[in-house]
RNA sequence: GGGGGCGUAGCCCAACGGCAGAGGCAGGGGCCUUAAAAGCCCUCGAGUGCGGGUUCGAGUCCCGCCGCCCCCA
């Protein structure tokens, strides 16, 4: 193959000599990226007309948070989308792409609290930046539908939605805990500003308090948004997983069991009702109310073990609760229903108040966690299920045994199979007036309320008479005031606003007060996708016919992340609009892909902390290597011996420009580690095609991937030869038509035809890899190597090449450029508009097929296997059938040499799209 | 505690159960020296973390280890 020399190419109508430099046609990303930008914001390029004849595409991107500068990493999602949205532009479909903003949230009211920045005029300042950032990425949107949660014209609808669920009864009030910081903060503290049961911020001890709180009923849809998971083939089945989890259903019995001290009952929840005969002990949360009634009544000895006890627990993350296993006896006991048993009743800091009734009935034989537990307090075990064809003895059992066996001891049904004797059990639970049948679901009701300033105001209005009244819809929105001083000052920022908070009762005229809180964000989230398709309607949120044309989205794009919140939330708003009539459709999102993380190596020293990239210097001539050792993590030269009792971490050729070693780490981006690439001082050093195509191409789309600064150089000689190939070969084919079907007459050469072959398979290896496959795949990152490998395949000629090889030169650029198009619009402008002298822009232009006749060989290379292992190739026809291969393959003297002396006893022919890929022979 | 993923060349990564290599980085050689550190061409390079199994054939499927990573509460 060749390269493309240096210089003296030959351009159309001028002297070799000077024409060459324009033939080499620099790189000059910086003018014409900005160029091509401003010519499809001029032409409308991303435009969605409403009227279109085309099938419609709803691609869209999750909507982000303003917060400021955005990294490489945050491109990914938004370039993968930009590719398919071009790409399906390209296909022919009438494309919306449209964006947004989430901008209510505790970021812009923090900034309000620390900068006296209102939180409006710093979403704005972002939302700027942001979208000029979107710009110079050269990311596609109709910006004529742009919208902001924090706008009251949008928020007015999130309001709506809520009036509509609390009219359906989908919305009630109930007391629930949150976390108190009680310290300077003086607010209500979302789950993940509380780190290690103190305030992240002031670093006080955080409370929890009980808020009388606004809920949705999402419970009431846990089995529907659980059983339409299975008609989501087109979402990934991680995410699927993950929201199945989250529902948490689990199938089971309550059954009565009662105080033996009190006779109280003592309802618990189990999916193991066959394991009833082996409970040996019972458990509570410890936030269980009925230790209250145990403290009362205990000696002041026990009473204080058991508040030390709730105490230590009260102190533990969720995490460490679950992990570790502590427990504490009451003294009081438990009644099993079924055998009228007395077991001692503990407290075990792994029973969590929130899941089934906090109460937990335990079997140590045949249940992991309850074994641990008897063992450490020294609980019988009584084994109830024996395994098939051995008996357990409890007093030497290393482990529960919690698979199938038979029932023992267990009265009316001993000898029966487990578990397929448990609906059996259940029923006589039933009949017995022992229990119940009971299915459990892990799904709590959404809290919606937020005692926080920057969201969306909850349209309710208390009136002393009326009780909650909702605000009537022709009152919405109910804006939020302007405030001037952010800080919390005990609780809901907007109590403190008397001219919000007084007004009158929309029922009955009386003085009332408003709500004070706000709406969860994830409620503004759970409906956005709706309001793009008719972004200014005034009297609806949306209109129905528009919405059921353009949704469900056909592809989603976002980080997963958002699997358990955003995306279940959406999907139960969608179902309950669904419901209420509002829509045509119950599920939101079509197809969802959702990318992965890109993070960086970070570099950290004793001495300076985190280091940039950008500081380090590489010493490949003295190398350290990186221990854990007890005094903290040093470094010590490559080959030394290693610091007693220390864990080796890595090698590394990493320094500080002062001499001292570095430990490379890889991490997500951050500020704190200062592992962040800026998307800007990548677009302005390299370009943003570069950026573009190296996001693609740095691995598969849906795993997490790691940005190597030295990595985007590959991607930028790419570009720029691509660049000098199709301007040197341009001046050739102007002027040539490059019908394909024109491809056939005449003779194109035999490298002509191999050149429009590779073309064609190009299509189609870009094209699948433009497309979800089956397991819910995209391949951005063999599409940018397919367009590579295409460019390398491109021989400009040195002199005007016949007629027939023309044609295909023609249409192989033609085809290069528009495959290019979604992975480096902005080259690909150029070349198409500049270099090809096309009128139009390419994403004007159609994607191309693939000629299967162009995919035609005339004799093909097969491996010769013999048991498996490769001996031999061989050009054969394609089509060879096996009796001919036979001859041809037995004939070779590799073959024969290896066969001689034996018996072929099999010749198996493997075809590869019905052409002939490989033989293997079995011989004895 | 539960769930998920990944281990292929010095590195990032390709490979419908069918010849381990598409692409990029780095290395080596050469060209150019009005692209020296973002130029061009060529090239070297692993038998797929370990141990079993299924198969005519395993990087790919199954079982068991080892290592790394992520997510959830």
């Amino acid at each position: 193959m060749r390269r493309l020399p240096a210089r003296g190419l030959p351009t159309r109508g001028g002297p070799p000599g000077d024409g060459a430099r324009d033939g080499m046609a620099d790189y000059e990303f910086a003018a014409f990226e900005r160029r091509w930008q401003a010519h499809w914001k001029e032409i409308d390029l991303f435009r969605c007309d409403d009227a279109s004849p085309r099938p419609p595409a709803y691609c869209l991107m999750m909507f982000p948070y303003p917060s400021g500068d955005l990294h490489v990493g945050h491109g990914r999602n938004y370039l993968i989308g930009d590719t398919l949205v071009r790409y399906r532009k390209m296909r022919g479909q009438e494309v919306l792409s449209p964006m947004g903003w989430d901008a209510f949230g505790l970021p812009a009211e923090n900034a309000a609290i620390k900068r006296e920045i209102h939180p409006a005029a710093w979403t704005t300042k972002n939302i700027a930046s942001m979208k000029a950032q979107f710009d110079r990425w050269g990311v596609g949107y109709d910006w004529s539908r742009e919208l902001s949660t924090c706008d009251p014209s949008y928020y007015k609808w999130t309001q709506w939605i809520f009036c509509r669920l609390f009219d359906a009864g989908l919305v009630y009030r109930k007391a629930a805990p949150v976390n108190w910081c009680g310290g300077v903060c003086q607010t209500v503290l979302a789950n993940e500003q509380v780190v290690d049961g103190r305030c992240e911020r002031c670093g006080s001890e955080v409370a929890r308090k009980n808020l009388t709180q606004w809920f949705v009923k999402i419970t009431d849809y846990a089995q529907r948004l659980l059983d339409d998971l299975e008609r989501l083939p087109r979402w990934p089945e991680q995410v699927k997983n993950i929201q199945r989890a989250r529902i948490g259903r689990s199938e089971g019995a309550i059954v009565r069991f009662t105080v033996a001290e009190t006779g109280a009952p003592l309802p618990c929840f189990t999916t193991r009702p066959d394991t009833l005969w082996g409970v040996t002990y019972f458990s509570l949360a410890p936030e269980h109310p009925l230790v209250d009634e145990v403290l009362a009544a205990a000696s002041p000895e026990k009473k204080a073990e058991l508040e030390a006890f709730r105490e230590r627990v009260r102190r533990q993350s969720t995490v460490e609760r679950e992990k570790t296993k502590l427990g504490c006896a009451t003294g009081w006991h438990v009644v099993n229903p079924v055998n009228g048993e007395r077991v001692p009743l503990y407290l075990a800091n792994y029973v969590l108040m929130e899941y089934g009734t906090g109460a937990v009935m335990a079997v140590p034989a045949h249940d992991q966690r309850d074994f641990e537990f008897a063992r450490a307090h020294g609980l019988p075990v009584r084994v109830v299920i024996e395994p098939p064809g051995r008996a357990l003895d409890p007093a030497s059992m290393k482990e529960a045994w919690a698979e199938a066996g038979v029932m023992a001891r267990s009265g009316p049904f001993d000898g029966q199979e487990s578990p397929g004797v448990i609906g059996a059990v259940v029923d006589w639970l039933a009949a017995e007036g022992k229990g119940e049948r009971s299915i459990q679901f892990k799904l709590h009701d959404w809290c919606i309320s937020r005692q926080r300033y920057w969201g969306a105001p909850i349209p309710i209005v208390h009136c002393p008479a009326c009780g909650p009244v909702r605000v009537p819809t022709d009152q919405l929105p109910v804006v939020l005031p302007e405030l001037s001083d952010f800080r919390p000052k005990g609780r809901s920022v907007l109590e403190g606003v008397e001219a919000f908070m007084a007004t009158t009762c929309p029922a009955c005229g009386a003085a009332a007060r408003r709500d004070p809180d706000t709406l969860d964000t994830f409620v503004d989230s759970a409906w956005y996708y709706l309001r793009y398709p008719n972004p200014t309607l005034a009297d609806r949120p949306f209109d129905r016919a528009t919405v059921d044309r353009w949704l469900p989205v056909h592809q989603y794009v976002g980080g997963r992340e958002h699997a358990a919140g955003h995306l279940l939330y959406s999907r139960f708003i969608t179902k309950a609009l669904f419901d209420l009539g509002e829509l045509g459709f119950d599920e939101p999102f079509d197809a969802l892909f959702c990318q992965g993380m890109i993070g960086m190596t970070s570099f950290w020293s004793p001495a300076h902390g985190w280091v940039s990239w950008r500081d380090k210097v590489d010493r490949p001539d003295a190398p350290v290597t990186w221990y854990e050792a007890e005094g903290g993590r040093v470094a010590v030269a490559a080959g030394a011996p290693a610091p007693a009792r220390a864990k080796r971490l890595c090698e590394s050729t990493a320094y500080h420009p002062d001499g001292t070693p570095l430990l490379p780490e890889y991490f997500k981006m951050s500020k704190t580690r200062l592992n962040l690439v800026s998307a800007s001082e990548m677009g302005e050093r390299w370009g943003v095609d570069v950026q573009r195509l190296y996001t693609l191409a740095v691995g598969p789309a849906e795993v997490d991937a790691e940005w190597v600064d030295t990595g985007v150089v590959g991607y930028f000689k790419f570009l720029k030869r691509l660049l000098a190939t199709v301007a040197a070969a341009a001046p050739f084919v102007r002027d040539v038509p490059s019908d394909a079907a024109a491809g056939g007459a005449g003779a194109p050469s035999r490298e002509a035809r191999a050149l429009r072959r590779k073309a064609h398979e190009t299509i189609a290896r870009v094209t699948s890899g433009l497309e979800l496959d089956r397991e819910g795949k995209f391949g951005f990152h063999t599409a940018v190597a397919a367009v590579i490998e295409l460019e390398h395949a491109v021989a400009v000629p040195a002199a005007a090449p016949p007629p027939a090889d023309l044609r295909a030169l023609a249409e192989v650029l033609d085809v290069l450029v528009r495959l290019v198009a979604p992975l480096a619009p902005h080259l690909a402008e150029e070349l198409w508009q500049v270099h090809l002298g096309r009128g139009e822009s390419v994403f004007r232009a159609a994607w191309p097929e693939v000629d299967p006749a162009a995919l035609v060989r005339d004799e093909v290379e097969i491996a010769v296997q013999i048991a498996g292992k490769p001996k031999a190739k061989l050009m054969v026809p394609p089509d060879a059938d096996e009796a001919a291969l036979r001859g041809l393959v037995l004939e070779l003297p590799r073959i024969a040499e290896e066969l001689a002396g034996k018996t072929v006893r099999k010749f198996i022919v493997v075809k590869k799209a019905n052409v002939n890929n490989l033989v293997n022979i079995v011989a004895s």
